[in-house]
RNA sequence: GGAGACAUGGCCGAGUGGCUUAAGGCGGCGGUUUGCUAAACCGUUGUAGGGUGUAAAGCCUUACCGAAGGUUCGAAUCCUUCUGUCUCCGCCA
């Protein structure tokens, strides 16, 4: 959510940057009419209860002197006030809710650093780490991970299609053992090396939180509801559950910037991606990721998106896999992103790069939302924390990547050094 | 699933309709005293909105005692619903 002062004051700016968003700016036509009439409401409705307290004081000094008769020729007065306070409060309830309706529904301001451009084209490119390997070198012709995997019988697709529908898999022996090292190699880099707290959060959360983070009220439509006696939703990203952590709470300035990795399985509906990535593991509704989460000053934040950024990055040199880093465009960014690096890894059955990991800065946007606060040390005043979220890695995509990247001529697949000790084997044939 | 108790500021805790602007204590912050520390004493203390102010400060004002409604001239206090916590019983990994 952005700041009212700051849409009221700068209105043709934020229209202008949001324009490059493909935000469509008419939906921004009702603010100053609402901003001021909520105002107004506020004003008149102040100054009524101010009224109210004043007169009824006034009754209960009155009473205690025993001064009934006096005390009842006030009631009327103070009884017409609080009931007039009433009937704005009423219309205040409703401006306020098309204001809300209105702003919650806004996406986050780019950066200034942030490539202008209407889709993931305009994005750019950052850097790039590795070579891909050269098969043709090496004689062989790269098969995909589905039927690398499938034929090592370390992967069911079949079998996930009919305990629970499209989209969903089985991982057996050391495919699920490959999965589980990953995991574990993950967190034991981010606890290890990098300076992250280990969180394992619920998978189900509830509206509130969801808001905090922005994927509702406007993006429901991606989510699992849950039917219970409340509204739960399994979460999309542990990024949900652990950066609304600190919801509602003022941090001590002093122990900012908080930094956060967990991993939780995501789920995810994929609603209007039906026709894409439907083979193999690439797009699932249920994945699992290690997520990294940073808390932090806000003059600190975009500085902590490189350092996040190359947190993530840092597992996919270990694992020796080629990748870049891109830069979305305005266009390309999700909701709450006021700057977004993509890493995507080298696949050489698509012979392309995809998307491995996603590092947002949110700047005060869902700090906003979910009321993430602090203060520094000495100050009174309370300011609002920047949050920051990127994968480190996307696990599923990790494997598939693994398996495609370290595949052999004979259909086995070379374990990654840096997994040895965690899978226990070399190779998985 | 059944029975009962409870929810007050950073923390403990008083407050059963108006003299509450939420007592008192602890903690925090500032100060006095002191060779230093401690103790003692004095002062101060939350969040959000609106108004005023060139800005900071300040000043005026509203709301907030788990949440949402209601009764009343007036609600922390009374009523309704919800949520959460605790205790006991049952069930359960």
């Amino acid at each position: 959510m952005l700041d009212v002062n700051y849409v009221r004051e700068n209105f043709d700016l934020v229209r202008e940057k949001l324009a490059t968003r493909n935000f469509d700016v008419a939906l921004l036509e009702p603010f100053a009419q609402l901003d001021s009439e909520r105002r107004a409401l506020v004003r008149e409705r102040d100054d009524l209860n101010a009224t109210t307290n004043r007169v009824s004081k006034e009754i209960g000094n009155l009473m205690r002197e025993g001064k009934r008769d006096e005390a009842e020729a006030l009631k009327a007065q103070s009884k017409q006030a609080s009931e007039r306070a009433k009937e704005i409060e009423a219309r205040l309830g409703g401006i306020e809710e098309d204001l809300r309706t209105v702003l919650t529904r806004v996406p986050n301001l780019p950066h200034e650093s942030v490539p202008a451009g209407k889709d993931e084209a305009a994005n750019t490119e950052a850097r790039r780490w590795g070579m891909p390997r050269d098969f043709a070198a090496e004689g062989f012709e790269p098969k995909d991970h589905v039927d690398i995997a499938t034929a090592l019988g370390i992967l069911d697709l079949e079998r996930a299609t009919k305990i629970t529908g499209a989209r969903f898999n089985v991982l057996s022996g050391l495919g699920a053992k490959l999965e589980r090292a990953l995991i574990n190699f993950m967190l034991d880099l981010h606890t290890g090396e990098h300076g992250y707290r280990e969180i394992l959060p619920p998978l189900m959360v509830n509206e509130a939180t969801l808001f905090g983070t922005g994927q509702l009220p406007k993006f429901e439509e991606d989510l699992f509801k849950v039917r219970f006696e409340r509204d739960y939703y399994l979460i999309p990203t542990a990024e949900v559950p652990v950066t609304n952590l600190h919801r509602d709470e003022i941090l001590n300035g002093a122990d900012l910037p908080l930094s956060y990795t967990a991993y939780t399985p995501c789920f995810r509906s994929e609603a209007g991606s039906y026709g894409r990535d439907t083979r193999g593991l690439i797009r699932q509704h249920q994945f699992d990721k290690v997520e990294l989460v940073k808390i932090t000053k806000p003059e600190e934040s975009f500085e902590a998106l490189e350092t996040l950024t190359g947190n993530a990055e840092k597992v996919l040199q270990l694992l020796g896999l080629h990748y870049r880093v891109v830069t979305l465009s305005t266009g390309d960014m999700g909701f709450s992103a006021a700057k977004t690096y993509d890493i995507e890894v080298w696949l050489p059955s698509q012979n392309t790069f995809r998307e491995i990991s996603s590092c947002s800065n949110c700047t005060d946007f869902q700090a906003r939302r979910a009321q993430i606060r602090f203060k520094r040390e000495g100050k009174n005043k309370t300011e609002l924390a920047h949050t920051l979220n990127g994968s480190g890695l996307a696990v599923g995509r990790t494997w598939l990547a693994i398996i495609e990247n370290y595949q052999q001529a004979d259909g086995s697949v070379k374990v990654p050094e840096v997994l040895v000790p965690y899978v226990g084997v070399t190779e998985i044939r």
